[in-house]
RNA sequence: GGGCGCUUAGCUCAGUUUGGACAGAGUGCGUGGCUUCGGACCACGUUGUCGCGGGUUCAAAUCCUGCAGCGCCCA
């Protein structure tokens, strides 16, 4: 219905500009502020005073004349407002919204035939998730189920880097060391009992003799050849160490509710030399030429990239970038567009990426990148698996959990509602609370502001955090609970309050709100809608209520709002990846 | 040295893409609230050189430009 109002308040502003010949290139629509009642407004007036010659809230006053409000769906009237115009639907767009709402799965937007391979998080499995690479898979979830939601055929997809150096430092590392002269692992999980010998191997190969290290730098020369060559064995001695950390890594991240589709591995494409076939077209191009030493690079002064980009090495092996290639390609050809969540790190790659899949002849259009910032720790130190610097994501969702349990237990005497909440409720709530507020706390905020963790912030249950909005849900689940004889009926007419109209016209926009996000690739919108339908939801709830309301075409409407309110809330989360509970 | 991103209330952040209605929330601080559908709630009050300077415009937190601080990338 939102799409649908919107698309009609601009068809009657086109319409009525073109009437008296005025541009129509900037039609002004925006949403009123808070304290105005229309759904839509038009700042458009201001634009034409020139053009018409007189004082803008006059050109509002007689374009508002000029609109036929019944040629536009939904539209019921247009209103000046001085300078602005002020655009009001009929009531069956609220009747209908109604009735929308009372469905499970309010909000999905209608199927758009296109289907988009997401690629997150693809962290090097080296060791264990820690919080400095946790923005990633979060906002990646959540940009995944917005775009499903908004109607898109959405598969996730980790890029596993298990062909690249670290990996070949590793497998050797794995190989060479005895278990015995490692620590104990932080925890009985096979990243972090693996990840004990690739650090074991970094610090060798910082501090050992210099001629073992050149025997060590000869093995694990050995291995990436190998791989280079398509050697099977070497792929599997590899595939071994990978397969053993990534698991311990897929255990937390599903922990932190975190889906795939699938595991794309870079060696795939080193078997299927579509990687050489990369490199062969490259070096055709004219963009091509080779190095003094050797190697081979391209010039990407077209594309205002003073880098060279280097895609074979003067030994003839190539670089992550040249698989990263083949790995588009392949996006290319089995989905209709692709998006890649980055760290800010990696702008130069991306645009140097695009810029070879250009010369490659690929239409880029089609390719989009979501940047974040790194997280980094309060004293402004990096979180590195290598080092073993930063804060395991295990520790931090065990520790969001406990509090969260914390909290349950201490609100447990203080609850109006007599429902009896078991030993198995209060372990749920604990998680759903504890994660959704690990989670809600990284996808609202804007993806290219730096975050600082610190555990407090992370872990605060008070502020515009996931508990108030989760506890919306609950309230909602509570009231319907307790209406059981009432039949919700989607009628505007008794909704007559500020309260409820203001609730209504919030629940309304929820479609606009996943359009918008899915099309900009902005998840954290909707993380901001959670936070005004609750604070819409908890006034209209303290205004209003429904189960004892004066009548019962009251009781019935504002049930229909609840139930609009409950699916817009459980749904708006559910696009966040966070749990909405049915009590609490 | 070149390039990119960020800077909004004491603190944490929306709003910036597409300039437009007195710059918004939460938190903090102060006050008050239904024997009632769930008080992890609500209402009222308090809190601002929108980093700094210049420019464009009828109108700038929003666009352009110079500078600063922080972060990142490249050499």
């Amino acid at each position: 219905m939102f799409r649908a109002f919107r698309a009609s308040v601009a068809e009657a502003i086109d319409a009525a500009l073109a009437d008296r010949g005025l541009p129509t290139d900037d039609l002004g629509v925006e949403e009123p502020p808070a304290d105005v009642d229309a759904v839509l407004a038009s700042s458009v007036a201001f634009r034409l005073a020139d053009t018409v010659g007189a004082p803008p809230p006059q050109v509002a006053d007689e374009l508002a004349g000029e609109v036929d409000a019944d040629a536009h769906a939904y539209l019921d009237r247009v209103e000046p407002a001085g300078p602005y115009l002020n655009f009001f639907p009929e009531e069956a767009y609220f009747r209908e919204t109604l009735e929308a709402g009372l469905q499970a799965d309010y909000g999905r937007l209608p199927d758009r035939d296109t289907s988009v391979a997401v690629e997150h998080t693809s962290a090097n499995p080296t060791g264990p998730v820690h919080v400095g690479r946790a923005r990633n898979p979060i906002i990646g979830d959540a940009l995944c189920r917005v775009l499903d939601f908004a109607g898109y055929d959405v598969d996730a997809h980790y890029y596993v880097n298990d062909a690249g150096r670290q990996m070949a430092v590793f497998t050797w590392a794995y190989e060479t060391f005895d278990e015995a002269d490692l620590p104990e692992p932080e925890r009985n999980k096979s990243d972090y009992e693996l990840v004990r010998y690739y650090r074991k191997g970094n610090a060798y190969l910082e501090e050992a003799d210099p001629e073992d290290v050149e025997a060590a730098e000869a093995e694990i020369a050995a291995i990436i050849r190998g791989m280079e060559e398509g050697d099977e064995a070497t792929f599997e001695r590899v595939a071994t160490v990978v397969e053993a950390v990534l698991a311990g890594m897929r255990t937390t991240l599903d922990r932190l509710g975190v889906e795939f589709d699938g595991f794309v591995e870079e060696t795939q494409f080193m078997r299927d030399r579509s990687t050489d076939d990369v490199v062969e077209r490259l070096k055709d191009s004219a963009y091509a030429d080779r190095t003094d030493d050797g190697a081979w690079q391209l010039d990407m002064a077209e594309w205002d990239i003073d880098t060279d980009f280097v895609f074979l090495r003067s030994d003839g092996t190539t670089l992550y970038t040249t698989r990263d290639l083949a790995h588009h390609e392949w996006k290319f050809d089995h989905y209709d567009r692709a998006v890649t969540v980055l760290g800010e790190g990696q702008r130069l790659h991306a645009r140097q990426l695009h810029a070879a899949l250009e010369i490659l002849g690929n239409d880029t259009d089609r390719l989009e990148e979501l940047f974040y910032g790194w997280v980094q720790l309060p004293g402004g130190e990096d979180m590195s698996t290598r080092k073993g610097t930063g804060v395991d994501m295990d520790d931090l969702l065990e520790e969001a959990v406990g509090r969260a349990r914390e909290e349950v237990e201490a609100r447990l005497d203080d609850r109006l509602r007599n429902d009896e909440l078991s030993a198995d409720d209060v372990d749920r709530i604990a998680r759903q609370v504890g994660v959704g507020a690990v989670r809600y706390d990284i996808v609202s905020t804007q993806p290219t502001k730096g975050i600082t963790f610190e555990w407090d912030r992370a872990l605060d249950f008070e502020a515009q955090s996931a508990p108030y909005v989760q506890y919306v849900h609950a309230r909602c689940c509570g009231i319907l609970a307790e209406a059981e004889d009432v039949e919700p009926t989607p009628d505007p007419a008794p909704l007559a309050t500020d309260a409820e109209r203001d609730l209504l016209r919030t629940v309304a926009r929820l479609t606009g709100v996943i359009d918008d996000a899915a099309a900009d690739l902005e998840p954290h919108r909707v993380a901001t809608y959670t936070r005004e339908l609750g604070d819409r939801f908890n006034t209209f709830y303290r205004e209003c209520p429904v189960l004892t309301a004066a009548d019962r075409e009251k009781t019935e409407a504002r049930l229909a709002l609840v139930a609009a309110s409950r699916h817009a809330m459980a749904n708006a989360l559910d696009v966040l990846g966070v749990e909405a509970p049915e009590s609490m």
